[in-house]
DNA sequence: GTCTATAAGGGGATAGAC
DNA sequence: GTCTATCCCCTTATAGAC
């Protein structure tokens, strides 16, 4: 408490983390995430990622000092952005149709613009979630609970089919994000470098279509 | 050329490979497939290997001169059984959803009773594929043409509505092989344990339904 | 905050006896 | 084919000067 009261008193600023530590500790946190996504947690080295950051490993050490802190923190960051999208509920007055094809919609947006995020935590789910196994059931499983129950209501006032809202989700999450996490086969596939805005129109134009009709939400176009 | 007609003559037996050399190698990849899909290439270490085989690290090495080997050689193993199953064209005589319908039940039955190659594979595809990717390039490609151009002849023939063949063929993957690889994430969903034999029954009733259904393959059931 | 130096341990691979 | 012993590099992390 006295301690607080002299730091505040001999600085004169609000913010007690400087610029510079909020510059690199951003910029560390930016480059891991490729790079974790490139070679899992085992195959990357700090020395990678501070080099791809322009600074020495042992000043990198100085911001994050440990490896593990390092990968829990870009998997922290990545979750909260994934939990936001999951939320299906927060979109008053629309009807199913529409707030489903958002969601595909936004999922897809989500694998386009966070590609790297997304094949960090699909690593971290198939070795068995070892770091993400706790946050996963005391964040994720609340959100999709709640979502489960609206498409139970939905199934309940015969909007659309009655099926299993869970494995509903599954196929959303997986064939959404097959688009990050599988890019590499993708791309082998199409015959392509890179996946480019028109290939992400294409897949969500064809998810929410396909989805949508197999669930009963809508005819043929 | 003499080399062999000598260890021909000395020997007496047809193999050339012993029957403990045979059954060394069988339990050193198979034990190899369920680490790698755990700890991924490089979170893997030999000793670890080499212990659940029940041998020492260096004995093993005596059957797989280098960690990479072996690797290659577990993906080899998982890619030809994936390929396997990726024929469509195979089933003479049968219509298009039935067709399709048992590729998207072959294909989680692969989930479910192969799992960690299942893993190993998606590690190293989201990884960029660095030791697969050639042989998607060669072995892949050729058989998802035949199976896109097939497809693409059931929408000439108005017997499905016209969708991007590629793309059924990406979410069918994902869709499927989210069973073995996030495994994980759908147990802590459905709060179990394991995954058991009814809950991959529901899944692929439900994806069998809902993709048949969401090409115009099939109406409500 | 950044640098040089270095400790400490892990893990792939080889040599050679038996 | 299997074992003991060992090499050697890579990588994480710490100590301490500036």
């Amino acid at each position: 408490m006295t301690k607080d009261l002299i730091t505040k008193s001999k600085v004169e600023r609000p913010r007690r983390r400087s610029r510079i530590r909020e510059a690199h500790e951003a910029k560390i946190l930016s480059v891991s995430e490729d790079i974790f996504a490139q070679f899992g947690y085992n195959g990357t080295t700090l020395d990678s990622i501070a080099e791809s950051a322009g600074m020495s490993k042992q000043n990198m050490l100085y911001y994050f000092p440990s490896k593990e802190v390092l990968y829990l923190r870009v998997l922290a960051k990545i979750l909260d952005l994934w939990l936001e999208k999951l939320v299906l509920l927060d979109q008053e007055g629309e009807d199913p149709a529409t707030m489903l094809e958002n969601y595909i919609r936004g999922k897809i947006e989500l694998s386009r613009l966070h590609s790297s995020g997304s094949k960090v935590f699909a690593n971290e789910i198939i070795n068995g979630a070892p770091y993400l196994k706790s946050h996963l059931q005391s964040k994720l499983t609340p959100i999709l609970e709640a979502d489960v129950g609206l498409v139970r209501s939905w199934i309940a006032d015969s909007k659309m089919d009655s099926v299993d809202p869970y494995h509903l989700f599954f196929v959303i999450w997986s064939s959404t994000q097959t688009y990050a996490d599988f890019s590499t086969q993708i791309q082998v596939c199409l015959k392509k470098d890179q996946l480019d805005n028109e290939d992400f129109q294409v897949a969500s134009d064809f998810l929410a279509q396909m989805i949508l009709k197999g669930i009963g939400l809508r005819g043929s176009l």
